[in-house]
DNA sequence: GCTGGAATTGACTATTTAGTCATTTATGTA
DNA sequence: TACATAAATGACTAAATAGTCAATTCCAGC
């Protein structure tokens, strides 16, 4: 009964997240989201007590498999460049291999659907990724930038490598890749102001 | 009694701003956007035969607005790190006196609402920015990446930069635009290859 | 002040919505 | 097999929706 249960938990989330990334929040309806997932009105109510229970759920776990895999074997590197390349690779090959998840996360980090405490808890789990910059801006590495600027140009700049080699489609996805780290890097440290 | 129909249609494109930036497309009723203008549920379809399309009428205003402050004073500049200074103030700058058209602009330029003849009219406005890319990477002050990735790029740094200052509010904003042209100059410009 | 046509109105409709709940079905245990 | 409990169901409801349209208001020119 437990396999059951859990199968038709999931169903419902991977249903809502297409059809939410597709067509929005309001634009999607409850009965929309238990047809794709293929169960009875009623059964969605059964796990999430109301629609915005659900997004917010589904937007928890999303961004929670994203900071999951934006630090993996990032302690590893050795240099401060290359950890940084490493989570830069995580985050922008985890945008092209879950695209779906990728556009929904940049569609609803700013919806009034998610409500400020589930994106308090989601914070928390993107403190690492503070601290990383923390360390570069103190090891002399990073520009003398606010640690807020960076993380935010980094991040963005993340999506937006993602967005263009999803959309412009490059022949070399890797080539494109590392030229956005170039960028990123160039754009970020400290060295190379000729000007 | 022109006059009277002109204030109408533009108060339901305020309106009509100010609720799908707040609420979303399909989180926002007809009858609200009539109510926030000051006018009756069927005066909107007075001006707008459908929702859809005040929605694409409003994006074409918001986003012709956008290219015609983004390209002013450009071409008297006399360098070309000064042409694109001035686009990168003039973006930024009008991102944060124009909050809303701001955010709206964001939330929607990739939305199922807004139609693909709008994207394409919208489109045709911004052919100089592309143009100014061009010729950077013909002059070879530009990196040696494809032109889509740099105005890409360029563009959705400016929107990161907008974003950080409504956000985080820096004290120096002045600051804070310099810094981001800074990051994005060093990113793009090939002259500081030190790797 | 009168008149004709355009602008404005809001009550109205057919449809869709999130969420409920009494009933039915499935499952583990003995 | 029989029982107890948890899960699944879908018809249902009250509220909200985009868009209509017959009636009213407005105003320029006479």
């Amino acid at each position: 009964m437990k396999k059951q249960v859990e199968n038709k938990k999931a169903a419902l989330l991977q249903a809502a997240l297409k059809l939410f990334t597709e067509k929005g929040f309001h634009g999607t309806s409850t009965a929309q989201i238990s047809k794709e997932a293929g169960v009875a009105t009623g059964t969605l109510f059964n796990y999430f007590p109301t629609k915005e229970h659900l997004i917010n759920d589904l937007y928890f776990e999303v961004k929670e498999e994203l900071s999951s895999r934006m630090g993996q074997d990032v302690q590893i590197q050795k240099t401060y460049r290359e950890k940084l390349r490493k989570m830069w690779y995580n985050l922008v090959e985890w945008g092209i291999e879950n695209q779906e998840k990728f556009h929904f996360v940049g569609q609803f980090c700013s919806s009034p659907s998610i409500t400020s405490h589930t994106r308090e808890v989601v914070m928390e789990e993107y403190v690492f990724f503070h601290d990383l910059v923390m360390e570069g801006l103190a090891n002399g590495e990073l520009g003398d930038y606010p640690a807020e600027m960076i993380t935010t140009m980094f991040y963005q700049s993340s999506r937006t490598i993602v967005d263009y080699i999803l959309y412009s489609e490059p022949q070399d996805r890797d080539r494109a890749i590392e030229n956005g780290f170039q960028v990123v890097w160039s754009g970020l440290t400290r060295n190379n102001l000729l000007f």
